[in-house]
DNA sequence: TCAGTGATCGAACGTTCGTTCGATGAATAG
DNA sequence: CTATTCATCGAACGAACGTTCGATCACTGA
């Protein structure tokens, strides 16, 4: 049973001893590694930028990832962790299904602009994974979506079916377009608050274009 | 006034003589450039990739692009361009407005299925080129951005406004992430002809996750 | 106090990368 | 027919890459 080997080591890469700060500098290494990583994408970053910006050296980082694969699934795997969580307990809430709705929306977006480069390196370096690290994260993403599609259903197919209409994830696939390609081109000093882009958006996918007209100038 | 320094060069590069023949291989290197680049992206892809794949040597490679990164911006502006006359000409057709749109959508989602290896090397890998290159191709999507924009505040605005709203706006924005999303997870096999997505994303966006009920099972 | 180990480092290894060079067929214009 | 240019190639260059090695410090538990 060597800890570098075994196969479910991936979760638990955190569990021998370690000294007072090294967890805080671990997180440190990610935060800058994602700042990176959606500044130049994922092959484009080297591990000796990623050493530069955090500022040690190219050998120390290899004492908190043993790749520079590991590096890329630890960060994508802790940040799908916790939006999972964050909208998790979303949905646990009590209200409406629009009032679900518009919650998850909105803690999706406003989770994505407090990790906006996690988002990116997220989003656009999903294949940059491999093997056993792809299918974890893969796991993680689906959760995620089946959780979307489970509340987009109920509003379309009206709580009614036992099983999601076709329509249903269909829609939940373009509202999962939506919510991701804002972090294209958003930023809140052009736009504004991202809680009013989630409103409008809200607003948008339940009432259509032509919608209520209640958000006009 | 040398060829390879003079800054107006990007877009007539083929304006030298060429055997018959010269323009079919070089899109052929193309197609296959971006096959690999959807499969690997931009810089995993090595220039021996190409050449391996399309059946040349690399030192006859760079007699078609003189750079890596110039290979890429053929790709891009190649594919936005046909895209920009493919659509421009459906938006001049006659119709409604709500034709036009529907038109429109489901012209974005057939081109790109079409050409999905493309799509994904056009999507993902925007900041893979810089300068002039950069500029070049941003410009092509920006009017892109606005002929489908001004499409979606005739249809918000009701076509009454001199300027489209900020909501039209970022509906649009909405919309175009929908569009772009969907090659993330689309196959023909899985969800049936796209021409259909289209149509359940048009109703979608015209009459909201309640709709008209019309397109039920 | 002192062994053990967590944390960090400079230096190097082997590989792959983008690009260039000089040479050699193959087509074409005059 | 011949000079020119297109098209193609093998080989190489220097740089950058991910990773490893062995050696130090600096804590920490007994």
């Amino acid at each position: 049973m060597n800890a570098t080997t075994r196969p479910n080591a991936l979760i638990a890469v955190r569990e021998r001893r370690t000294r007072a700060g090294t967890q805080e500098k671990l997180d440190h290494v990610l935060a800058s590694a994602a700042d990176l990583i959606a500044e130049k994408g994922f092959e484009a970053t080297s591990m000796r930028d990623v050493s530069a910006a955090v500022g040690i050296s190219l050998a120390g980082l290899y004492h908190y990832f043993e790749s520079k694969e590991e590096l890329l699934y630890q960060l994508q795997y802790r940040t799908f962790r916790s939006l999972l969580e964050t909208q998790e307990a979303i949905a646990a809430q009590p209200g409406t299904r629009e009032e679900r709705f518009r919650r998850l929306i909105i803690g999706h977006l406003t989770f994505f602009a407090d990790h906006a480069s996690e988002h990116q390196a997220c989003t656009f370096e999903l294949k940059s994974l491999t093997g056993e690290r792809y299918e974890t994260v893969e796991a993680l993403r689906r959760r995620y979506y089946r959780l979307m599609t489970s509340v987009v259903a109920e509003l379309r197919d009206g709580g009614v079916t036992a099983t999601e209409s076709k329509e249903a994830r269909h829609a939940a696939l373009f509202i999962f377009g939506m919510l991701n390609w804002v972090f294209m081109w958003y930023s809140a000093s052009r736009y504004g608050p991202m809680e009013q882009m989630g409103e409008e958006m809200v607003d948008l996918v339940l009432h259509g274009l032509r919608g209520t007209g209640a958000e006009g100038t």
